[in-house]
DNA sequence: TATCCTTGTCAGGGAACGTTACAAGGTTCC
DNA sequence: GGAACCTTGTAACGTTCCCTGACAAGGATA
């Protein structure tokens, strides 16, 4: 299960990362999903909003951020409402790659379904659904439960 | 889904590791995997083998394989048919340490299956299997298909 | 206003891979 | 029975992706 669970995972990563390649967005590298895959497009996010989302650390999560700004993908602007705090928000080129990225995503899962078939991808995705809900929500919310133990 | 994967993976992985904390096998890694996850316990195994059953090159597997070998896990002897080769094998220590891994393993599946429900884990290994067929069977037979880049 | 918490950043480090280069032992083939 | 070639493993080095510690500056609170 531990080997199925990484290689599954690791498949779908490079599978992702060559259809970015292919549409010119190979300089969107894994480590940039937990940037990409939290922020709210709309109004941005803030790092520490990201940080927790992501279960990462706001140092973690900066330097990522830092990477896509300089890529051209963020930018980051002050809050109006707090002095200290900095809205992380995508540019129109961050905007473009973001909704191509879930395009690609959604389309992947589509081929999942065909080649192994739409009911055991639809299980699959229910079964994760179901194991990870725990951490998902507590890192939504903010409830530090036993085990996890949130960074910093 | 790619964000499921990787939390159920990541999950998986940190609750093993406790597990082999609160037994004294704290020294084994994640990474230490690619070793234990791959090696005949019995016979030993190769080096070459071992990278190409983790999908990973000699240099990762050897440098993970010197690691366990000095936390005294492992032991290299010379291969008697071939003088290149040396054979990679578990140590009484090894031994031990390996059966209790499988042991924790199982012991994680059958709380998930507990605490998911028992046909919810079922259904996700296999999903996970048929997901994973082509890669493994293709780095077990030593097959390469097109877009697997089998490195070195 | 003094204390304390939060936000983000700088500096530094480690784990888990990969790439390049190479020595030494097999294999093959004239 | 060499010469050319392919393996096997190693050494040196780089990258990606994360963490810990320390801290300045702005906000909240008493």
């Amino acid at each position: 299960m531990i080997r199925l669970l990484k290689v599954a995972s690791d498949l779908f990563v490079e599978e992702l990362a060559q259809k970015l390649a292919t549409v010119g967005l190979g300089d969107i590298r894994p480590g940039h999903g937990c940037v990409f895959g939290n922020i709210d497009p709309e109004n941005g996010s803030r790092l520490t909003e990201l940080a927790e989302l992501a279960n990462m650390t706001k140092q973690s999560v900066g330097e990522v951020t830092s990477d896509l700004e300089r890529l051209g993908y963020l930018e980051r602007v002050a809050d109006p409402d707090d002095g200290r705090a900095k809205i992380i928000r995508l540019t129109a080129q961050g905007h473009h790659a973001y909704r191509i990225g879930r395009q690609l995503i959604d389309e992947l899962e589509r081929e999942w379904g065909e080649q192994f078939g739409e009911e055991r991808i639809v299980a699959l995705r229910d079964a994760l659904e179901v194991v990870t809900a725990q951490r998902l929500r507590s890192s939504a919310v903010g409830v530090d439960i036993g085990g996890g133990h949130l960074p910093n």
